[in-house]
DNA sequence: TTGTAAGCGTTATCAA
DNA sequence: TTGATAACGCTTACAA
């Protein structure tokens, strides 16, 4: 197949024997330009298969319609349906999305990011991202609109989407409680998330209220991951005295704590109760059937776009913050510890 | 935080008292920069924070460094991967992806081709996506390079990467075959996919080789959601004479079918052996354990782009097509018929 | 080896 | 209301 040449607004302009500043206004829709020039300038690039280049007008308006999304992995099954959020919105703004896959490296993160500033993006969000240190803070500072999703800096205040994390791990652990479980294990997730900190802080806080155990010994630090679901699993399930419950991280830490404790002879949720945090789409399933808390995670994305378009539309003020609620979801892998 | 003022080549240029074009050749790397103008450059571009535009770049050379990948949607667990796959050849390359959701809409996936083209991408990406119709070859025949994935059209000889769809369907009917399945209902993903088709045809072939009963309601149609999998499950059980075991279009296929036997007190393996296609994260859980044809996405994905990416360069000669092959993984959702 | 100038395809400014 | 012209920031002949 030949590369075709590509047909400028210079060619309609020829074709029409208009100037070309007036194709141009024609085209977009300029309300001084003749019914009729127009008519015969929209005829003209249809015909001639006109399209203007985005590159061109991006280089001129200094504005490229395009979004970059930076997420840990587009293949983990939990961050997708945020990705999915945004190019929600995008479609509707016309806007294109560059897709960032960072694994949570900051240095790759870092590469990423000034690459869409060297693509004049005109926002980004920032799914689950660095967002604290010098680096990082240094490229966001260059001017570009940039939304935070589930992960905020503590020491910056930046246009943020959240989940409600206090009354989601809140719900979460009363639940188990009112089912009689007194010494529940908590799976911690990285030290810099912003949300997983504050889950934590609300584990401890709530494990006082409701008069749960609170040895240190209960709480696991790891990620996100089935793999330290899986590490969290033998752990816990190796303490001298195991937890009745666990808390995962995430869903994916909780079908690895499930997985490790099936390998252990252990039965859930008859010798241990499990939650998740998540809600991923397979978390339904009869044969998975996890009680979880469920983010809403597509919302969150299209809300952290719209939120990004606004400031890209020059919206000012402070920065603002919206916070999803959460909801407890139980299915059946919680029930009343067994009476020893 | 104020918008900053883009540095450009010129501030370079007036900042060292070299010209433009020596600091452009100079960053470029050109061979004949003395190395002692190419370090005072280097150090000022440095100093000065110096990132060249992409925007201008790709207007000059004609060449944007992007890509465009268009799937159904990214939010199903059996497509991402597909795009990871791509983003990792295209990082080597410095190339950013465009992600587009077509949701099987050719509306929307002529949309976001026409788009990228506008975008001047180097190349595009389509998996499982329309490419037979009039209106899509059009696009794609404006020369820009573009990569067919798990889905081809009959009419042309396009660059193709797909799987052993042959392979996978004839070993998975002699396993089942082998275990004394004789009844085995199939489900068929949409009429213009190349992969249904075939996959499809190989049914009716083994299902002869074999001797197997080719009751021709045993094939079930739909695409590979999880909801044409309830239909299925339901359909088949609800037959005079169910099948014994059935095959999937997709992991999710299969665990609809699984679920809605489930729903009417089948237990699968022991009333009724599934067998899905694709091999998704999840499908290797204790608690899912799907014996499954597995699908290698990534590499595919990797596979597809290098393809595309010698295109750009301007490899030329007759379209390649890439076939991987696939492999039984025989976990807990098949066993031998129950004797009446 | 470095500098000058043209041009990529738009939009914006200003004059006609 | 339309038209001429100057940018936008870069690369690349070609000239010096």
């Amino acid at each position: 197949m030949k590369r075709q040449k590509r047909v400028t607004i210079r060619e309609v302009a020829a074709d029409t024997g208009l100037a070309l500043s007036t194709v141009s206004n024609a085209l977009a829709g300029k309300e001084y330009v003749t019914e009729e020039t127009r008519k015969i300038v929209n005829e003209a690039a249809l015909r001639l298969g006109y399209r203007a280049s985005a590159v061109a007008r991006a280089l001129r308006m200094n504005r490229s319609f395009a979004l970059g999304v930076l997420i840990a992995d587009v293949a983990n099954p939990s961050s997708a349906d945020f990705v999915r959020g945004v190019e929600d919105v995008a479609i509707e703004e016309k806007c294109s999305i560059f897709l960032c896959n960072t694994d949570g490296d900051e240095e790759r993160q870092l590469w990423h990011m000034r690459t869409l500033l060297d693509r004049q993006v005109d926002g980004m969000v920032l799914i689950s991202q660095h967002c604290s240190s010098p680096a990082v803070r240094q490229v966001l500072d260059k001017g570009t609109p940039f939304v935070l999703v589930q992960r905020r800096s503590e020491d910056h205040a930046d246009d943020y989407v959240g989940s409600d994390n206090v009354s989601g791990i809140a719900e979460a652990l009363r639940h188990l409680h009112e089912l009689g479980h007194r010494r529940i294990g908590f799976v911690r997730g990285p030290a810099d998330s912003s949300s997983a900190r504050e889950r934590l802080e609300t584990y401890r806080g709530e494990a006082r209220a409701l008069g749960l155990d609170r040895d240190p010994g209960l709480v696991f630090a790891g990620d996100y991951t089935f793999a330290t679901g899986l590490d969290a699993g033998r752990y816990f399930l190796g303490m001298e005295r195991p937890p009745t419950a666990v808390l995962g991280g995430s869903d994916m830490n909780s079908l690895g704590i499930i997985e490790a404790a099936s390998a252990l002879k252990c039965k859930v949720p008859r010798d241990l109760s499990v939650i998740g945090l998540d809600d991923i789409t397979l978390a339904g399933l009869k044969q998975i059937n996890l009680t979880t808390i469920h983010l809403r995670k597509r919302e969150m994305g299209t809300a952290a776009a719209r939120m990004l378009m606004n400031r890209i539309r020059g919206g000012a003020g402070a920065p603002s913050a919206e916070i999803f609620p959460t909801n407890l979801v139980v299915r059946g892998t919680t029930r009343p510890p067994r009476t020893p």
